[in-house]
DNA sequence: GATCCCATGTAATCGGTTACATGATTCC
DNA sequence: GGAATCATGTAACCGATTACATGGGATC
């Protein structure tokens, strides 16, 4: 069986669009592809380290003037490119999800439908606020990286949450009448 | 932090509708639960013997007249439907996706726009199967538990799965013509 | 003075998959 | 004879989260 460490991938994947420190992956990844795919720093840090052993990452450290504070910045290296593009171009590995609310709401009868309508507007309401934060991202996008070969790419995997966020909360309202 | 052994929940829940072997779980999740909540044999059968152990199940073999095969019955105990219930109650984790697909395609300036194509349409494809299954699922429910109270609460969960289904399907759809 | 953000990491733990093992039955 | 299904389990492994540790700077 194929292993499928994806945190080096995904690592590779950001440092292809400009050189980072972990923090920043980090933080891009939350507020980026948080919606499809998420990743801890217990994991960053060691796939950083991992990937300069393999030489597909460079480390550079460098002081900050202001703060007098040492920052590593890594660079994907060319065969960091190549390792990315042979992995981008495989297959992808069937999605596993598991939603714990909708496990709950399966079993519903055992539970009150109080319990299980309050299930369901918490989960509406986390849905309004995640459309919120899919149009408030598309505007920094199409504005921040304007000219970058990326956003075209970001957009679609943005339009992706947008438009199943919008799908399950027309199926959350629809789901409440029901209870009525 | 507090602890989330899902799969003992999970057991419990399933054997609140009626007495069941391990094996008819395994084949439950996998035909009634599947796209938002999965299982393997490694997590079933121990979590069903943790149950015993605790008192949430009993275990009764039964021999088969025909097979001469002992079986292992698990029913739930009023205990156990308590400590079911109690979880149901509680707020539903959030849920952590990890779409693979979708990070290549973010990803996707990394690639051929060839290879994006593929990824799509590959997606596109699996996504009409898993639309056809949702409605083969939903006729043999809606007839074989006509009765059970069961019912009105896996056709919500059911549902779930189509509408977004549905809704990443336009989404594949209106991405491909990017493309051209 | 406290809290939050920047920044880097490690260790413990556990959740979960995969592979392996076994064996009987049924269907082709 | 061989494959598929029924049926129960174990062991190894690893992927991932969480918590912990540390410390400077900025902000309120």
């Amino acid at each position: 069986m194929e292993k499928r460490n994806r945190t080096k991938y995904t690592v590779l994947g950001m440092l292809a669009i400009a050189p980072f420190t972990g923090y920043e992956i980090k933080k891009m990844i939350q507020t980026s592809t948080n919606h499809f795919w998420s990743e801890s720093e217990g994991q960053i840090y060691p796939a950083l380290i991992q990937c300069v052993q393999e030489c597909l990452a460079t480390c550079k450290e460098e002081l900050m003037k202001d703060t007098r504070r040492v920052k590593k910045i890594y660079s994907i290296t060319a065969q960091g490119k190549k390792v990315l593009n042979t992995w981008l171009k495989k297959e992808a590995q069937p999605t596993l999800i598991r939603n714990e609310f909708l496990l709950k709401l399966f079993f519903g009868k055992n539970a009150t439908d109080n319990d299980n309508i309050h299930h369901l507007r918490h989960y509406q309401k986390s849905l309004e606020k995640e459309i919120l934060t899919y149009e408030e991202i598309r505007k920094k996008l199409t504005t921040a990286h304007k000219n970058s070969p990326h956003l075209k790419y970001w957009l679609i995997a943005l339009d992706y949450g947008f438009k199943v966020a919008k799908a399950e909360l027309l199926w959350c309202k629809e789901s409440l009448k029901l209870f009525n």
